[in-house]
RNA sequence: GCCGGUGUGGCGGAACUGGUAGACGCAGCAGACUCAAAAUCUGCCAUGGGUAACCAUGUGUCGGUUCGAUUCCGACCACCGGCACCA
């Protein structure tokens, strides 16, 4: 055995071992019962990043551990190919966007090779590879003929100078980014898929997903946000008949019908058409919804902005009194929400308040507090106002508590044909088309006579030309004769392409069914999907938490629907990893634009005192601002490139350092000496079996020849057994697994002793170690196993049992309080009785020194944990 | 603004079911080896007081429940993620 660790040696012969024995290819007949385990493939973007090999790892381990337990893996990987960054990309250099993006692939699959990863790679995909979004279209063809699928216009944000349409991330500060011109909003017709008619099935079956953390599961509850509520209609006063120049109603959608006595006013979104009827009237509500309408579209923007309105001089009547109220246009209001018209209850609603202190309306108490927070509402506003309680100056309806309000409101409103209860969704219909370039084409035909037409199943897959290159002004498509030019399947007439393309959320909503069955030419999915499903563990980033991990769950649920697949819910258990931060540093010159340097050209440091930074560039010592920890990201160029690390110290010890750091969920701080601790655990680990092996073979381990030394030892190294396994087996946790692992390397290495129940012991202790670490540093281990004389590659050693004698102890230590308070230690045989250990406990030297003489109280025992005396 | 999360030594973190706060590692300090340095090994390392044994304080802040709270409850503060065309 080599004396000397060699990461690069034994990585490259590690991988070649597996490569030649096809250790990680997948087989659907294989023993055992199945393990799907998936990380979220990475979008290409030119390099690995830490957050991808943290990713990948917290997979991989798994996926090792996993076969460890003689479970059946399959571990896939694709990519996630179509996107806005290679458009910009194109931009700026001039290559299509395919060519860049297949470069991208070449490049970064090498970078997941040299990690190390169990992946079966003969199912790799790429979702823009005809065969694969062939499928996107087909699916999209069958939501059509169901109705799940549908055209209506939506809003985008339009450059007037690139005459293009712009991605919210490209909108900055109101302005193109590129053009520095305001943005506008357009009406567009665009493709939807009906997710609202799957909200509450999306919504009750997060309840079925005890594999997936908590926050996750609310953070989608409250992203669909079902509640329930009562439409109620306001008829147009004679005003608003003439206006519209017909009779109506303005619906409105209220979760507190129990307020409905208290509304002095309603309020519509600029889009509504009550709005647009002002403003055909009035300039100045005109200009007010032009206004609104060129706002941001991003809800965090409308949700910070000041509340503002203006009357419309219209007006509706009070469904049950009859009362004239004003119609207001506000900034506040939805249109995508309800019926984008709200009824205002001031006193009862902090939005309404704030607004009607501001336009001087009336405020009409209609709820008493049921625990007398207040009597009359006042300014300032406090949150009892809106709270639930008892119906005051309610009409008929006053003295019911606010729920039987509801009902009772809600039943004269339905006797009257004014209003009806409903259960109302925060969540929308999710729009898919982009008048972008690189993506899926939406396969559609646009015939004069015939209109929209759907491409017959046999022309799938519409190819997306690879050849274009976007300029920024628009969608190349669109530009080109011979994408355009088409047949009309329906007349046969010269017709014309669409031109939109996909959102990239649908490419990723169903790669992992894909994955299964990848060389199927005849079907989207076959009964491999059947197999496979759910996956047992998908790894991947807290900032997918709703959106993707939704659109997944739903258009899983349409394949279900279809009978394409047999389950509907496609994650069985989630892990969602936290991101990697690193320091940021910048300078911002009086030219104005910031400069960001990265970590490894500046040196750092905090005084640990005034907890003050300095930050000083390497090249020539001159000061930058320190900004504080944030995410790795290209922008803020604080990102470390992975290359950098495994070339350095090898893919074991970046492995390591990912695992080590931090537990999986927490975010992940990146520091050099960490990597460098974890290069050192390392060399330790190869020197400990060196100095093992170097003193010749173990002979066979004799429980009944040990020393008490070696039992310690042996105790030990069972425990290890236990804890790593428990650790990553049902914890899903591997830096403490990891620290158990040290202790036992600690262990080993206090341990001596040449004799032979001395070296069977240190022998079974490092096979333990070597085991227990073999899923996280694999290419190490792989080799010491062979070291440690192992005929058995480590890919296909079953876990070994902890053996439970080796676990008895016959002292144990109980800890003494007074009064909660740590006074003492005494030792005790495991099975003590309370009795047993209260005498003891009481007769110890220091803990009576603090009875100072009184009798206890009150004496709790916890057996083989701790005494506690009471006085 | 709304929804979700996090907060423990100089630093990353541990304490799993309410029971010894600080495992394991990083940094630092001291020593061994060395001509020297690096590497390696050994010891120390929450804060204040004390030669020491030991004592007091301490898990973002304030309060509560409990024999006992990092853990449970309430209020607040700071930071991070998401907010529908970044992926």
């Amino acid at each position: 055995m080599q004396e000397r660790y060699d990461p690069a040696a034994i990585e490259r012969s590690a991988q070649a071992d597996w490569d030649a024995q096809r250790a990680f290819v997948a087989d659907e007949n294989a023993p055992g019962e199945k393990f799907y385990c998936l990380s979220m493939f990475p979008y290409p973007s030119g390099r690995l990043h830490m957050g991808h090999v943290r990713n990948y790892t917290i997979g991989d381990v798994l996926s090792r551990f996993m076969r460890m337990q003689g479970r059946n893996v399959l571990q896939p990987m694709g990519w996630d190919a179509f996107g806005l960054p290679a458009e910009n990309a194109a931009m700026a250099n001039g290559v299509p966007p395919a060519k860049w993006t297949r470069d991208n692939i070449a490049y970064m699959k090498g970078q997941l090779k040299s990690l190390g990863l169990s992946i079966d790679w003969g199912r790799e995909l790429a979702t823009c590879d005809p065969d694969y979004y062939k499928w996107n279209q087909w699916l999209f063809l069958r939501m059509l003929e169901q109705g799940i699928a549908y055209k209506k216009t939506g809003v985008v944000n339009w450059d007037p100078i690139d005459q293009t349409v712009l991605a919210n991330e490209q909108v900055i500060d109101g302005r193109g980014w590129r053009t520095g011109a305001l943005v506008e909003k357009r009406e567009i017709p665009m493709y939807y898929l009906r997710i609202t008619g799957y909200a509450e099935a999306l919504r009750g079956a997060l309840d079925e997903l005890p594999g997936w953390p908590e926050r996750v599961r609310a953070m989608q509850a409250n992203w669909i946000g079902q509640s329930y509520g009562v439409d109620v209609d306001f008829p147009y006063a004679p005003d608003t008949q003439a206006a519209l120049g017909k009779d109506g109603a303005l619906r409105v959608f209220t979760t507190r019908a129990d307020t409905l006595f208290g509304v002095t006013y309603v309020a519509v979104a600029a889009e509504h058409p009550l709005a647009l009827a002002a403003a055909a009237r009035d300039a100045g509500i005109a200009a007010f919804v032009e206004e609104c309408r060129r706002g941001s579209t991003m809800e965090a923007d409308l949700a910070t902005q000041e509340k503002r309105g203006l009357p419309t001089g219209l007006h509706v009547r009070h469904p049950l009194t009859g009362e004239p109220l004003p119609v207001f246009v506000a900034n506040y209001v939805l249109m995508t929400y309800g019926e984008g018209a709200v009824m205002a209850v001031p006193a009862h609603d902090e939005r309404d308040f704030e607004f009607a202190l501001k336009y001087a309306l009336p405020v009409r108490t209609v709820i008493a507090s049921t625990r007398a927070a207040y009597q009359r509402v006042a300014p300032p506003w406090i949150d009892a106002y809106g709270e639930p309680g008892v119906t005051v100056d309610s009409g008929a309806f006053s003295g019911l508590a606010s729920a039987a309000a509801v009902e009772a409101i809600a039943a004269e409103l339905a006797s009257r044909t004014l209003g009806a209860k409903r259960v109302q969704y925060r969540l929308r219909d999710w729009g898919i088309s982009r008048q972008r370039y690189w993506g899926c084409p939406i396969p559609i035909i646009h015939c004069e006579a015939c209109g929209a037409v759907p491409v017959p199943d046999a022309d799938l897959p519409v190819r997306l030309p690879e050849d274009l290159v976007p300029d920024g002004s628009g969608n190349p498509l669109a530009k080109s004769a011979s994408f355009l030019a088409c047949k009309c399947p329906r007349c046969g007439a010269d017709a014309r392409r669409e031109t939109d393309t996909m959102d990239t959320f649908v490419d990723s909503s169903w790669y992992f069914l894909r994955f299964t069955c990848a060389d199927q030419q005849g079907s989207m999915v076959d009964a491999r999907a059947d197999y496979w499903l759910p996956v047992d563990h998908y790894i991947g980033g807290i900032e997918h938490a709703i959106l993707h991990l939704l659109y997944a769950r739903f258009w899983t649920r349409v394949m279900h629907d279809l009978g394409l697949v047999r389950v509907a819910e496609p994650f069985a258990n989630l892990l969602t990893q936290g991101m990697v931060l690193n320091h940021i540093f910048h300078r911002t010159p009086a030219s104005g634009r910031r400069e960001y340097f990265n970590p490894l050209d500046v040196d750092l440091v905090i005084d640990a005192a005034t907890k003050q930074a300095t930050a000083t560039l390497r090249k020539d010592g001159s000061l930058v601002t320190y900004e504080g920890l944030g995410t790795m990201s290209k922008s803020r160029n604080n990102g470390v490139d992975p290359n950098l690390i495994t070339e350095k110290f090898g893919a074991d010890t970046a492995r390591l350092f990912m695992m080590f750091t931090a537990p999986p969920e927490q975010s992940l701080e990146w520091s050099d000496e960490g990597v460098q601790g974890a290069n050192r655990f390392l060399r330790r680990v190869w020197k400990a079996v060196y100095d093992h092996v170097a003193a010749g073979p173990a002979g066979a381990l004799d429980a009944a020849q040990l020393a008490p030394a070696d039992r310690d030892l042996r105790r030990i190294a069972h425990q290890t057994l236990s804890k790593v396994r428990d650790d990553i087996g049902r914890r899903r946790v591997f830096n403490t697994a990891i620290a158990a692992v040290m202790e036992l390397l600690n262990a080993v290495g206090r341990h001596a002793g040449d004799a032979a129940p001395a070296r069977a012991a240190r022998q079974e202790a490092l096979e333990i170690a070597v085991l227990c670490l073999g899923p996280i540093v694999p290419h190490i281990c792989h080799t010491l196993w062979q070291e440690l004389g192992q005929r058995e590659p480590l890919y296909r050693v079953r876990w070994r049992e902890t053996d439970p004698a080796a676990l008895t102890q016959e002292q144990v230590e109980i800890v003494v309080q007074v009064n909660g308070k740590l006074r003492g230690r005494i030792s005790a045989a495991p099975g003590a009785s309370d009795e047993e250990l209260r005498s003891v406990a009481l007769a110890d030297e220091a803990v009576r020194r603090f009875l100072d003489g009184k009798e206890p109280k009150k004496v709790i025992v916890v057996r083989g944990k701790l005494v506690n005396i009471v006085i």
